[in-house]
DNA sequence: CTAAAAGCTCACGTTGACGTCAGAGGCAAG
DNA sequence: CTTGCCTCTGACGTCAACGTGAGCTTTTAG
């Protein structure tokens, strides 16, 4: 399929289809006229491409890591990256759970203060 | 205290706590020479802006936020501001979930991979 | 055959939270 | 007094993942 098609079944737009090329994430093949061509697969590998750039991911982990995400095999250092991106969305999460936690006692607080009739001076 | 024993007992840059001047995050005295005086209380108000950013809050969000965090008082739209950051970080943790279980379970197929000693060609 | 729609390649613009450099001034110690 | 560190104000640089527009070619629909 063209790059339209692709963009339109994954969501994405041409522009970031074209680079994900420039960064070697999805190389297509090139019609004589110049027009990349894109196989079914291509569909599911910007999916997931997508979902990695949502975890936080860059282009350059993401190139390291895609061959082995895809084919389910791995270099030894590979395995490594994953183990590490893991960690770091791991850690990631724990961040964002004690931010919300913080936030989540802020509203109580200030819903609480607004039932009490508390008065507010706001910034 | 200046800002360099504010930058050394927070952690943060010189360049950040001016930059959060900048944004009205974090408002100091200044002496008569134009120097930045900050009070004690400023190094929790800078840990916080800290963990508010690492929650992906932007600089306008907090400085709606932070009045309230701090008081623990509330206008009526800041409760709602709360509540959406809230939600957008729950969201977040979400994907986040889900992108490191997808990883943890690559890292499980590469795992057995290599034990079964399937072989590898990386890119 | 023609015109619209889709694709192509540069190449500069955007956004956020700072980094970094330049040049000048302030401040305690010897 | 001067040395040396800290601080000041601009103001441009950075990085990542695209957005956007120009100007041109290819493909498709009628």
């Amino acid at each position: 399929m063209r790059i339209g098609e692709l963009a339109a079944r994954t969501g994405v737009s041409v522009r970031a289809l074209r680079y994900y090329e420039e960064q070697r994430l999805l190389v297509p093949e090139r019609s004589p006229a110049g027009q990349r061509h894109y196989p079914e697969r291509a569909v599911d590998r910007v999916l997931m491409i997508q979902e990695l750039y949502a975890a936080g991911l860059t282009s350059r982990a993401i190139l390291a890591l895609l061959p082995c995400i895809s084919t389910g095999e791995s270099a030894p250092g590979v395995l490594a990256l994953l183990a590490a991106e893991r960690d770091r969305i791991t850690a990631r999460i724990g961040e964002l759970t004690r931010a919300r936690d913080r936030l989540d006692a802020t509203i109580d607080r200030a819903t609480t203060a607004l039932v009490t009739g508390t008065p507010c001076a706001p910034a």
